[in-house]
DNA sequence: GTTTTTGCAAATGATTTGCATGGAT
DNA sequence: ATCCATGCAAATCATTTGCAAAAAC
């Protein structure tokens, strides 16, 4: 089905002179075809359902050639595990630091001025990304939920 | 010195029972007292200089607690290493991919929108924090510094 | 055929944990 | 006197690395 976004990928592998591999097509089809971010043991364990035998280790050397390729997104939420995120419209995300829980946000932010003020600091800007940090109901509750009789 | 700084902390701490130890105090001013962020280990260094003794996991505990009551906060970069950062002004920073760098800027952001929009999902918000990533002009430049004859 | 990529197993390194002692209340 | 915080040493766990075999070119 996504033969486009195979396309991509295929197209800038070999601009750059690399190989198409099944994992790498798997690994980037995986990304792209899921609406959210996933760490890279949700993407090793979703790529093995097409691709038995893949290695943790081949999914995060992918992971990083795909970030780099700029298909993919990485998502450090400060949970001590990294996200990824195929998802094409620019999004930004919200973290509880209780539960480590990471959701999407759909609100633009206008960070023009911030990308000049890193460009100004001698910065090549690729991607701004915007975090908000918190706790969630389900974590604040003490009266609701959780303890329930 | 930073008498104000101190009485703070320990206002805080006695609001929630907890121990004023001189641990406590003298990490609070290295981080009060640096107009930058710090790693948990060069915190550790420069705590040592006054309170020699300090573990590393005394000051990871610390930081912890400080980021919790809203004393630091902590940037996770993604460079594998979280900062703190003790400065009062909120600001942002700029993350150079390639050597780990990161840069503070001044630049201020209009986040209102997206806190709500992370409340709205249920999110009592603390902190936005915006992180711009790319490649500085040291690790960029093939043709300038680096391989100068 | 040559070079890159993979899989495996082991290494790394930041951060956390368990537990007995020391210090704050 | 009591209970929390510290220091130590060991554990954890996501991610990385080295190297020989397999796959892409």
């Amino acid at each position: 089905m996504n033969a486009a976004a195979d396309q991509e990928l295929v197209q800038e592998l070999r601009a750059r002179n690399q190989r198409v591999t099944s994992q790498r097509l798997v690994i980037h089809r995986v990304l792209r075809e899921r609406e959210t971010h996933l760490s890279a043991e949700e993407v090793h364990r979703q790529t093995l359902r097409t691709l038995p035998g893949v290695s943790l280790p081949t999914v995060y050397s992918t992971l990083e050639l795909l970030t780099e390729m700029g298909l993919v997104r990485r998502i450090d939420a400060g949970t001590g595990t990294v996200l990824f995120d195929g998802r094409r419209q620019p999004h930004h995300h919200a973290v509880c630091r209780s539960c480590g829980q990471v959701w999407d946000l759909a609100q633009t932010v206008d960070v023009t001025a911030l990308a000049q003020d890193a460009r100004a600091a001698g910065l090549r800007v690729d991607t701004v990304q915007v975090l908000a940090s918190g706790t969630c109901t389900a974590c604040a509750g003490p009266t609701t939920a959780q303890t329930a009789a």
